[in-house]
DNA sequence: GTCTATATACCGATAGAC
DNA sequence: GTCTATCGGTATATAGAC
């Protein structure tokens, strides 16, 4: 099954919606035009619309992708880290690794539901379950911690102190300012499951 | 001393730029037309460009704006606060009393500067600087505690997590995750000042 | 200072040849 | 599936009458 390595070469849609999945996260949706996608994927304007109706279109096939690597990044840290309290650090973690693309463009998230709440964008629930993928996924490590607090209270928490971290970087380009602040989750982390 | 009180109508250009700082807030910089904004003034585009040159210069006398107002609203948090702790009680109080607007829009320095950093916009810096308003003025406050950490890692990290509840609170509207964490960051500055 | 009219450019989207 | 050509709409910005 799909051992057919004779489909290299990506098809085009897909190729489209890497490329929209970047300039969406580096320029913002709505000042990302079809002529800069198609100039990046190599085809014409004319062809884009072969295989997206309109631009919303291309904006709920962004976010499905990012949805399957979210979950895919999930379950790697599943597999990586033994303990819940291991794998919240890997949650922590993922903003330090990725601090060059945040301190440029914010987080991938954040930045893409904040501009959809704006213009009232009928995507933004779609958006918003990326955070809820995460929210989740916090929440059950919490969950098999036996913690004081509520575990989606805690959840919440940890997703909201780094989208600050992620606005503010964005704002300071300080790498240093992540560094402080991905120590301080961690030592927040250790208060909280401590016990 | 500025008791004339024979100019009352508020000159064009003072309310181009009132409205424009509204309608940036709730709909975005870029995604806001002269035409929306001279509809919502009731003086036709024309007129616009004998006030403002270009939009981004109607951009800078909004950002100026909120630059008094932000100094206005510092000043008056010193004077109905007696203590640094209270003060600091202010701004974590402020975050509860605009929930309204920060679910429906944002934060109105976060939501602004993400939009410019995406755009690489030559007015981000200048729209930082309101983020270093409430960051020096924060510091000063912790300066007077003695407290044992860093005042300004202290004011940073007070900053990120109202920016962090901002963002999160823009995407599920949610009020009592607002609540939940006004109490929690009331509750990080007791223990951060206690000593 | 305010208006109408318009220049110029780009946007998303469509039609149709190949 | 991919292309060229183009439509209709809107954007910022300008010119000039009043």
């Amino acid at each position: 099954m799909d051992d057919n390595s004779t489909a290299p070469p990506l098809r085009t849609r897909d190729r489209i919606v890497e490329h929209a999945d970047r300039l969406f996260y580096e320029g913002g949706y709505d000042h990302t035009s079809f002529a800069t996608i198609a100039a990046e994927v190599g085809i014409s304007r004319g062809n884009f619309h072969h295989h997206f109706k309109a631009k919303d279109d291309i904006l709920a096939a962004v976010i499905e992708r990012r949805r399957n690597s979210t979950a895919a990044m999930l379950r790697s840290w599943e597999r990586v880290a033994a303990t819940p309290t291991d794998r919240l650090g890997c949650f922590i973690d993922m903003v330090a690794e990725n601090r060059q693309d945040i301190m440029r463009f914010g987080c991938p998230v954040g930045s893409l539901c904040s501009e959809l709440a704006k213009q009232e964008h009928s995507l933004l629930g779609a958006s918003g379950t990326i955070f809820e993928q995460f929210r989740t996924w916090l929440r059950e490590q919490f969950e098999q911690l036996d913690v004081a607090q509520e575990p989606d209270d805690l959840a919440m928490h940890l997703l909201a102190m780094s989208q600050g971290v992620a606005v503010l970087a964005n704002v300071y380009k300080d790498p240093e300012f992540v560094a402080r602040e991905v120590a301080r989750m961690h030592r927040w982390l250790d208060d909280t499951v401590e016990r």
